[in-house]
DNA sequence: TAGATTGTTAATCGATTAACAATC
DNA sequence: TAGATTGTTAATCGATTAACAATC
């Protein structure tokens, strides 16, 4: 039953991992699991599983768990995985042309249609199909193509700038590289891989066993 | 004061933005700043700030503040930034090339010294004057140079191999950008950056606004 | 000194886990 | 039917926020 009531975005963030672990599965062709099974192997406990998934509508039965491929299914409806996306990259730098040639996102459904730069040397170039345009063409590319998520990998210092524009066209989503915070209405949602963030937290995981160094007293 | 006791995840995951704003603020040449004032920037409550900071000690004077270039400071030692690390990439593809390609990461003293790869094109390449290598000379160079952070960027079905033995090989940290969980001995840590789950995440916050399509009743 | 703001304790809120009646 | 396992309520745990005495 779709309530309407709004999904804690702890629960969102494991969804694409229920997802991928339902896959395997079914790539290993297991008809059926139970929240326990599952919860063994993806090192959580059954009953967050059953909250989770119960958060959209109970798919499992009393007495056998859960058919694989139906749950595997309805998680893909609930991400809205069962349709074409299409996405544009917006700076033509090591991380933007990484992810044009990331093919498997084309399996998957995201399309990326054209990647735009400032750089003279990109402009007029094809990655992997995808022709490089020079960011003053932009809008109008926006203006008549469907475009889903824009995913911004260009310099912190442009990003702000280019997001607003970008929101202010009707973009809804922002996959963001970019190193800074956006701010921008709720009409466009942003999605942050802070990767220096990452690193950065494993450098603290990596040595924190270790003996404290300057900031013990 | 340093106690010893475990940090929470929710807390380490916050210190690199925090790092980050005083790093703009102290670019500002701005020298002091109050909870109150950072929490409306970052758009967090000054509770949390001063909650978090004293996980690590009293970097604040009453009445003042904090001092914006001391706190830095020590945001660098707590996060374990005042040195360098060496990293190898595992997976000479699009998003390890990337890597090695984006020049911030020396800025900050890490330092990539190899790239590793089966893919014979590869190897004997240099990217960025570091070379690929095949994978066979990886554990020679592991146990012979210092590595602490090993960036997994090769396909999902080798990761979980490649990983154990990076792990028993002795390197501390692992980077995963393969769409795998791995399960490593706890003298190896881990941080995943699982770009397709992120993305799901950006296009399930894109849908749930609009009306709910199947999983509804 | 008076004002500002911390460090820290207490209250609240939300997320996770446990328990169990419902039921396949 | 008996056994298994869900869906869901209740209990616990942890993280966030509020409050305020301490103090610069």
């Amino acid at each position: 039953m779709y309530t309407g009531r709004k999904i804690s975005s702890a629960v969102i963030k494991r969804l694409p991992r229920y997802y991928r672990y339902l896959g395997d599965l079914l790539d290993n062709d297991i008809t059926r699991i139970s929240s326990k099974e599952l919860s063994e192997k993806m090192n959580i406990t059954a009953s967050q599983i059953r909250q989770d998934l119960n958060n959209f509508g109970g798919f499992g039965q009393q007495g056998y768990g859960y058919n694989v491929e139906y749950l595997y299914n309805e998680i893909k409806k609930i991400l809205s995985l069962d349709r074409t996306y299409h996405l544009i990259v917006v700076g033509g730098g090591n991380i933007g042309q990484a992810l044009v040639n990331y093919t498997n996102f084309e399996k998957r459904g995201f399309v990326i249609t054209a990647i735009f730069d400032v750089n003279p040397r990109l402009i007029g170039m094809t990655i992997r199909g995808v022709e490089v345009y020079d960011v003053d063409r932009m809008e109008e590319f926006v203006k008549h193509n469907k475009v889903d998520v824009a995913i911004l990998t260009l310099p912190r210092s442009q990003a702000s700038e280019v997001a607003e524009k970008l929101a202010s066209w009707g973009v809804p989503g922002l996959w963001n590289f970019s190193h800074v915070d956006l701010h921008l209405p709720p009409t466009t949602k942003v999605e942050n891989v802070h990767l220096t963030d990452s690193l950065m937290t494993l450098l603290y995981k990596i040595n924190e066993d270790a003996a404290p160094s300057s900031h013990e007293e």
